[in-house]
DNA sequence: CGCTACATGTCGTCC
DNA sequence: GGACGACGTGTAGCG
């Protein structure tokens, strides 16, 4: 009733080589720790001697083209199962990509702690460790963990249960799952490398080309300066010789930023003297507070947009 | 060759009720404002008869024990195709939890710019308008767009275009679809009220209901005490009648920390005089930097565990 | 809607 | 590994 639509490939053993006995409930625990290279199953270390750049670098940025990964991996771009199918294949996704459609609890404990009802629930895993838990809702997970987590799927008590464990801080989320209805085992997926543009180059590295764009006759000194309380954006000296102190925000500065300046501010003045220091809050915006708070404390804001 | 696994039941129309000519890639953009109600599909509606609450407590935290579901939205609990046919499908998607995996590029444009090379992706997209694309690793989208977006569909150019469109601030993604390689549509999904435990209790509520955890003799005077610099999270008074503004972190606190208990307290000595307030940081831990600053402006510091 | 503060924030980077 | 700040932070709460 429930069937694989792809043929699942031979995979490799799993580098935890217990025995398993599919008609038991009581069969040991399978662990894989995903961001350990030394541990992971060869078919992922497969994956990546093809990468996707390479993948798409061939001939056409279509995966039906490169043969040559269809010979070094030997898998279809995915596997999708149905039910118990799923259920049983679970094993063989743990450490590549997949996503899990589920009914299931989950339990999390560590920095916090929380515990959610039986639902129907979208869960991804990923080979580096990473567990997410979404519901219906919102941007962010229900519940997660982060990169570097080890996966392990139990088999001892009614239901089967993935349980992720987090070293540093010890955090654990455990996924009860009573029913699967579908599984998504991904073998291909684009890394990092494929990004072309990155955010917006920053206003800090426009005001060091074009001092003007802050003030006339400023000459800067320093970018990330390091003090005792943190890392002042950009140190400069202004026409009459004082030092200025500048706080750089991409978007809106808020009375966070103004602490952040005034910290710094008062460092540099323990050396150089009061009168010796200004504070610069340079951003597009400020808050009608921010700025009340910033005049106070005989600090300056300077507009600037990208 | 690429047919769905579970049978496509027959869906009320889109929002946008435009003509779609199947073969033509000329098709005009469907679009599904997700978040406002009064557009939503009768199909998405139905679902929110049956929450997932009354789904569970029918009679089994199984979902095949819910007939009354089965009757109400006819819908089977996912659907899922490949191919082709998941390229067809992705009109019906809109508005819907679904997840893709498809070859795309992506073009991201808004508070900042970014660029992402073709490549496989898992890309989300939640009834709310949320869209979450991920990529191999890390815990965090490689491009995202929050609940309240709207998402559409053109088919004018060579490709199929997902775009997601939020209004303020303005920012666009746009997944250009090279190839769909499968569509997992799932129809019944967990909301946010089957939480059962909440985040840890408050430091603070600990703190109001036994003060004697701070200092013996404390009198708590106000929670959420708002400022003009802030709201202060607790404000009471010492044994010796001075106040004591009492700010606390959940874990390690930091500059940040020490910075936000500086602005309540000279606020508050601004009213009452600076001899007359305390200001005390309660959290589980301090980083160095940050006990040095407290120290330095003369404040407290009170480990305080959960 | 503007603004503040919190978060299991996550993530990069420097020390 | 700890500390620190940036982030397209997301999210709740309040005026």
């Amino acid at each position: 009733m429930t069937s694989s639509r792809s043929s699942l490939i031979s995979l490799p053993p799993l580098p935890c080589s217990s025995v398993i006995a599919p008609s038991t409930c009581q069969r040991p625990a399978l662990a894989l720790r995903s961001t350990d290279k030394k541990h992971d199953p060869m078919g992922f270390r497969a994956f990546q001697f093809c990468s996707p750049r390479s993948l798409f670098k061939s001939s056409y940025p279509g995966i039906h083209g490169c043969a040559a990964l269809e010979a070094a991996s030997a898998l279809r771009e995915f596997e999708f199962y149905e039910g118990d199918e799923a259920e049983r294949a679970l094993e063989r996704a743990l450490g590549r990509f997949f996503v899990l459609y589920a009914l299931c609890r989950v339990e999390y404990e560590g920095r916090a702690k929380s515990e959610l009802d039986w639902g129907l629930r979208i869960l991804i895993s990923k080979p580096d460790g990473t567990l997410l838990i979404h519901e219906r809702d919102k941007h962010k997970p229900r519940n997660w963990q982060p990169p570097g987590c080890r996966l392990y799927l139990l088999r001892k008590g009614r239901w089967p249960i993935l349980m992720s464990v987090r070293r540093r801080p010890y955090e654990v989320v455990k996924v009860i799952l009573e029913k699967v209805l579908a599984l998504l085992v991904v073998n291909h997926i684009a890394r990092e490398e494929l990004a072309l543009e990155k955010t917006e180059a920053d206003l800090v590295s426009r005001v060091v080309e074009e001092p003007e764009l802050v003030e006339e006759g400023l000459e800067v000194l320093d970018v990330e300066h390091p003090t005792p309380l943190g890392t002042i954006d950009l140190l400069a000296r202004d026409r009459g010789g004082r030092l200025v102190v500048c706080e750089f925000k991409r978007s809106v500065a808020g009375l966070d930023a103004v602490s952040q300046l005034r910290r710094y501010v008062e460092q540099m003045a323990e050396v150089h003297g009061r009168d010796k220091v200004r504070g610069l809050l340079i951003a597009p915006a400020i808050t009608s507070t921010a700025m009340r708070y910033l005049a106070k404390l005989g600090l300056e804001y300077k507009r600037l947009t990208f």
